[in-house]
DNA sequence: TTATTTTTTGCAACAATATTGCATTTTCGT
DNA sequence: ACGAAAATGCAATATTGTTGCAAAAAATAA
């Protein structure tokens, strides 16, 4: 299981405990994250600062990104193919149960081209589908 | 100007300076507004908690809708046809540019169908685009 | 390995944002 | 105008995110 430590090293991160952690939890959770759910979710007791600059230097890194929601809190969920610092041309569906609230992603659907404005240049498109799901009907 | 008036009544809510003057600031402003930008300008001195509450009610009346961003705030835009409360098929589009922060609703486009897995139940959906807007170019 | 440098962490304090209860005020229907 | 219902303001509280700095851990060099 040293996939933990590649990913970090290649990113120029020392290998911590709370980042181990934090990216295990990722890796192995298949929706999308919260700040509370990352706390909530390690056993071990790090300090609530701590998680917050860790995914900071995630996102920063291109491990993770955040998710667009309606509420104000940012999820985060793993860049698949670990895109390179800075740009992530990461083009995500999401779907938002209302009722149960967990963020599913859905890998295989892609976002169709959408035509901007003149001069409008587009970074990252992410496409958040809220309603019911499956187990809430 | 009874038009203020008139969304209020429609909605069953009582009419009152603070919801005139707040329905009024997103009528004449065509880009989202975050619960900040509305204290800010409104010139007339109210709680906080008015404003916090007044969006509220909005949003649960189908006045207004919510916005999702990937930054944890809360954007609020008008909803053109005044949907019934509780079912906003509002499919918007919206883009933020990364430098200036602005967000756009762009209401000419549409969002396409998408192929949701078995037994899911779409009620919303929104786009958001990133990128950088032809200002910041 | 040990010593030195760099990075990360935890703590504490702070700042910003959002929520709740309750008394007072305003609006609405009669 | 009067009484009932709804909205507001205030204070207190909760939640969430940020910053500075000293201690601890990890990386680097010898």
């Amino acid at each position: 299981m040293d996939q933990l430590m590649d990913i970090l090293k290649r990113n120029q991160l020392s290998v911590t405990e709370g980042r181990r952690k934090i990216l295990e939890l990722f890796l192995k959770s298949d929706g999308a994250l919260a700040h509370a759910d990352v706390e909530k979710k390690i056993d071990a007791g790090f300090d609530r600062v701590t998680v917050y600059r860790t995914l900071q230097t995630f996102v920063e890194k291109g491990i993770i990104h955040n998710i667009p929601t309606t509420d104000n809190s940012i999820l985060y969920a793993l860049c698949k193919d670990n895109c390179e610092a800075g740009h992530h041309h990461d083009n995500h569906v999401h779907f938002i149960c209302d009722v149960c609230d967990k963020t599913i992603c859905l890998e295989h659907v892609a976002i169709p081209e959408v035509k901007l404005p003149k001069g409008y240049q587009q970074r990252q498109a992410d496409l958040v589908i809220s309603g019911v799901c499956d187990d809430c009907r």
